[in-house]
Order: C-alpha cells, then structure tokens, then sequence
DNA sequence: GTCTATAGGGGGATAGAC
DNA sequence: GTCTATCCCCCTATAGAC
C-alpha cells in the first residue's frame, strides 16, 4: 500500500479531499443547510464519488460531528487531567489554547452546539465525556479549593459555564457584536488576543480564587 | 373591523396562528431544517394557506426573525438607556430579565446567533441597532467610569461581551454542559436562577466597578 | 378563507460506462 | 476509482373547487 504509492505523496487521497471539503462546508453551514453538491464542488471531485467513499450524507456528517467533538473535548480533558498544574494554570492553558483554536476555526463552537441540539446530543452519547470530565483533576482541585475557603462559589458548573462562556461567546456572537459596535474583523481579532490574557485575570476576580 | 369580530375572541386568528407556529418551529429548528408542512402541522391548519397569508417560507421566516430580533434587542436598548439608573443597576435588570427571558424562550439565543450567521447579518442592517447602542446611555456611563478609573478595561465591547457571555452562553451550551455534569433540567434551571444574582456580582468583581 | 390536487424543481442516491 | 446520466422522493408553491 505505501510502497506503491507513487502518486503525488503532499497531496491528499480522494477520501481525505471529501472529508476536508465536507468538514469545512459543515461547520459553516450545518447539516440541514448543506448540499451534497456543496462539498462535492469544495472538494473538486464529481457528486457520486462522495456516495462511493461514505455511502450517504448522513454517514459522512456523523463521522465530521463525532471528530469535531471529540477533536474539541479532547484538548479540554488533557489539560483538565494535568496533575502537576494549578486551577489558575489549567485556566490560562484553556483560555489560550482555546481562543486560538477558534481563532483557527472560527465556525467550530456554532456548529457544534447547533448540532448538539439538533440531535438532542444523541451523538454526545457516543463519546465517554462525561466520565472525562467527572473524575478529572480539574474537579478534584476544584473542590479542594472550595473546601478550604478558596473559591467562593460551591457549585463548579458555574466555574466551567463562565470560563467557557466568557472564552466562547464573543466568537459565536461575532455577527451580532460586530453588527452592535462596528468593529473591525481586525479590532475584533486584537479584541480576542486581549481575552487570552484577561480572561484568567477576570475568573480569578469572579470566583475568588486566592 | 373591531365592531364584527364575533369569532371567539380569546383565539387568535388564522395568520396569528400560522405565525406563531412559525417562531415556534423555525426558533427550534433554524430556517433550512424547517418544512413549510412542519409549520402547517403545527398551527392545525392546511398548508395552502401559509402560501395565501405570507407568500413563501422565505418571507414568513424574514418577519419571524425581524421581530425575533428587535424583541430580543428592544429590552436591552430600553434598560441601556435609561437615565436614571446607574451602570450597576443596568446590569441587574439585564442579568435578571434576560435570564427570565430566556428561561422563556429557550431557542431564541442559537436561533438568533445561527441565523445572523447564516445571513452574514445582512438582516440585521434592517434595524437601527449600532445607533441605538452607539449613543446609549449606557455607553457615556461606561466611558465616564473609565476616565474615573472606576473600570479597569476600557474597551466597552469586552465589558458587553463578558455580560451577554455569562447570561446567554450557558443556555445555548445546555445540551453540551448536561452532557459534562449530568445535572437535570431542574436542577440546570436553579443554577440559572441563581445567576441572576451572581451575575452582577462577578461582572462587579470583573471589571472592577467601585 | 380554506380545502384538495398537483405542478415544478431541487437534492440525495444509484446504475452503468469508462 | 471516477465520471455521466438519471431516478425518485420530498418539499415549496400554485391552481382551482367549495
């Protein structure tokens, strides 16, 4: 299989060409709103090849939603799981490691959350998430600290909605702040640079981490 | 027209009620997922007759987002601009009502944030929405408490977008954050609830407001 | 105003040549 | 493996009876 293959080794192989093309066509647009033409055009191969590597649209959706998932918790749960970092450490890393990585794929967050509900997290299920997340070293130092006084607040969703909230929200409502305030793509990219920076200054206010 | 209404005058009328079977099913399932059958079904009626009140999809969806959108934006530019109150206070009613708001309407924030997306926004340059905010009361306050180093960030947007980030942000990643924790709708709904009063408190903690 | 029936078109999927 | 041609269903919209 590697030995014979002679063809153009930098470039990708058909399959790859698709699920790339129908990765970017998906999280811009979401199932619904997506034509198979869409992604065949994106890709630059014919219509019936994409049936042929991936039999229907579904099949071809369900495998991008369960690696844009799993792509996007993954990184949460290896730093969530650092036994040697801080709370205050694992909060920058995430604040950080996150706005550039939506930075990167700025359509990403929507997506997701738009098919999550779309599909009342049918698909969720098929990923051990929530075992990740419920023995995680986050969670255990987390409760450490709210046992010794450290944090304020009791109950950590309310830690891990405004981290995220604060991380993620300002990219899915770009349109709309943009639309409010006027700002640049440029300024709104300055803007979020800023955040990586604030954004673990601000939780630590919030929540009272000392 | 008044004087011969002898229908039943407690139910709304036939356009009432496809319009509202419209917000109902397009704010749970966006524009493209929708099926002018879904909508008909949902309002009891034949679907000839969404064609005779409104024409098409698209023209029956652009008025449900028009005044979905000056809905959601209206309170917020009506608490922006009050004189009396002061910052601290606006942030209050915002947190409060909008949490109150959304708690009724679970669908309107991804609707919203999806279909602006989807447009590019181009719907929201119907509204006068950058002027209503741009000369806001709300926008001198903010200015006038940096300058009195009341406010460490300078830069409005961070403050709105931290606000809006922590109220709307948990609704919209609900499915995503039940599938983290585990907790229940009822229990999702109490931590909501006592958001209410925290929110104002962790934006003070935030920004630094004295 | 409200219904039934149907036109018309778009989009997912497949057959079959190469 | 890749293409062209085509099928067929589903969805929007309309015609026309009542």
């Amino acid at each position: 299989m590697a030995a014979k293959n002679n063809e153009k080794s930098a470039e990708l192989t058909t399959e790859e060409r698709i699920k790339e093309a129908a990765r970017k066509v998906f999280h811009r647009k979401g199932f619904a709103a997506t034509r198979t033409r869409d992604i065949a055009d994106e890709a630059g191969i014919n219509l019936a090849l994409l049936n042929y590597y991936f039999r229907s649209k579904e099949k071809l959706f369900e495998i991008i939603m369960l690696e844009t998932l799993f792509g996007f918790m993954q990184s949460l749960a290896l730093i969530m799981n650092d036994e040697k970092s801080t709370l205050q450490t694992k909060v920058e890393q995430i604040a950080s490691g996150y706005i550039d990585f939506i930075i990167e794929n700025p359509n990403v967050p929507l997506f997701m959350l738009s098919e999550i509900r779309a599909n009342s997290g049918g698909l969720m299920n098929k990923l051990p998430i929530k075992q990740m997340v419920s023995n995680s070293v986050f969670l255990k130092q987390h409760r450490k600290a709210v046992e010794e006084g450290k944090i304020a607040e009791p109950h950590p969703l309310h830690f891990l909605m405004n981290l995220l909230g604060l991380i993620v929200f300002p990219f899915i409502g770009k349109p709309l702040l943009q639309g409010i305030s006027g700002v640049s793509d440029h300024q709104f990219k300055k803007l979020m640079m800023q955040r990586k920076k604030y954004i673990p200054v601000w939780i630590n206010a919030m929540m009272k981490i000392r």
